[in-house]
DNA sequence: AGTGTATCCTGCAGGC
DNA sequence: TGCCTGCAGGATACAC
């Protein structure tokens, strides 16, 4: 998906042009992407005012003034489209859910593999549902210390750990394999065996990611739009992620693709040494 | 507890 | 041009 910075991106975009406006109808067009039955959904939305769209983890979370919500998972190719008239908006082209507005325009939820899911929140529902996800890594409260908490815990690989949302929220394959390449970890080493210091190293190097990635709109590989239809400018500032066979920005070594937990990763070889290399980070070599 | 595999889908790039 | 294979930013369920 989308992962933190581009849900963030899609939410800001979002609070540009919904707060305010009411939907007056909700059409299902592709009934496997809402949770439960459509009609129920399309039901429990229409005549809401939106209010503050926000983000938890990799979700946007659409907020009305009553304080129930639309959370929307975005798969790997879920898009929201805002659009001035009532069809899909400009670039839609596997609309799956049209909301409506009584003022004539139009929010649509585009998905071509339809991995993506919108579920309808009660605001009673709200915590219990945000509470199975871990902490966001761009909050104040996680600490180097929170993180080499979590860390200690888990003798999985770290770029799994980093992966799993009830441990970290927001953090998918991209963000997850730059930020063991700024932290000289290989992303297989198990996570209980990184030092104090790499694991410092870790925390500052995936919340800079995260924040530079925000700051650029964030990454588009191949489907993600910005709610502009906008691409994000992440990719170039890319360092590890999809560079198989070219040379580390850091020490010219060629990077490496590696496949484990059914994904790909991208390593240099040099400055993230192995578990089986002996050391679980990079020395001063890089 | 952790890992590998399959599943949900479609599109696209590359090889032949 | 067409056919085939592999791959893709995610999440979950399952067996081992």
């Amino acid at each position: 998906m989308p992962e933190l910075p581009e849900a963030e991106t899609i939410a800001r975009g979002l609070n540009r042009v919904l707060p305010g406006r009411v939907v007056s109808s909700v059409t299902v067009l592709r009934e496997d992407v809402v949770d439960g039955p459509p009609h129920r959904f399309a039901e429990a939305v229409a005549g809401r005012r939106f209010g503050t769209t926000a983000r938890r983890g990799k979700n946007v979370v659409l907020t009305f003034e009553d304080a129930t919500r639309v959370v929307v998972n975005l798969g790997m190719t879920g898009r929201l489209v805002p659009g001035t008239g009532p069809g899909p908006g400009p670039g839609s082209t596997h609309p799956a859910v049209l909301f409506q507005f009584t003022d004539g325009g139009s929010l649509t939820y585009d998905d071509v593999r339809r991995f993506g899911r919108l579920r309808h929140l009660p605001s009673s529902d709200w915590t219990r549902w945000s509470r199975r996800l871990g902490p966001e890594p761009l909050a104040r409260s996680f600490t180097g210390a929170r993180l080499r908490r979590i860390l200690s815990r888990s003798r999985s690989p770290v770029r799994s750990l980093l992966l799993d949302q009830r441990r970290i929220a927001g953090v998918g394959n991209i963000y997850a394999v730059e930020a063991c390449w700024f932290a000289g970890i290989h992303p297989r080493t198990p996570a209980n065996l990184i030092g104090e210091v790499s694991a410092t190293r870790l925390h500052r190097s995936l919340r800079r990611v995260l924040r530079r990635a925000v700051e650029a709109g964030g990454t588009t590989l191949r489907n993600y739009r910005a709610p502009d239809g906008n691409e994000g400018r992440f990719r170039r500032a890319l360092h590890a992620y999809g560079r198989e066979g070219r040379p580390c920005p850091r020490c010219r070594a060629v990077i490496e693709r590696i496949v484990f937990g059914g994904r790909s990763a991208f390593v240099c070889p040099r400055c993230q040494p192995g578990p089986e290399d002996g050391a679980a980070t990079m020395g001063d070599v890089c």
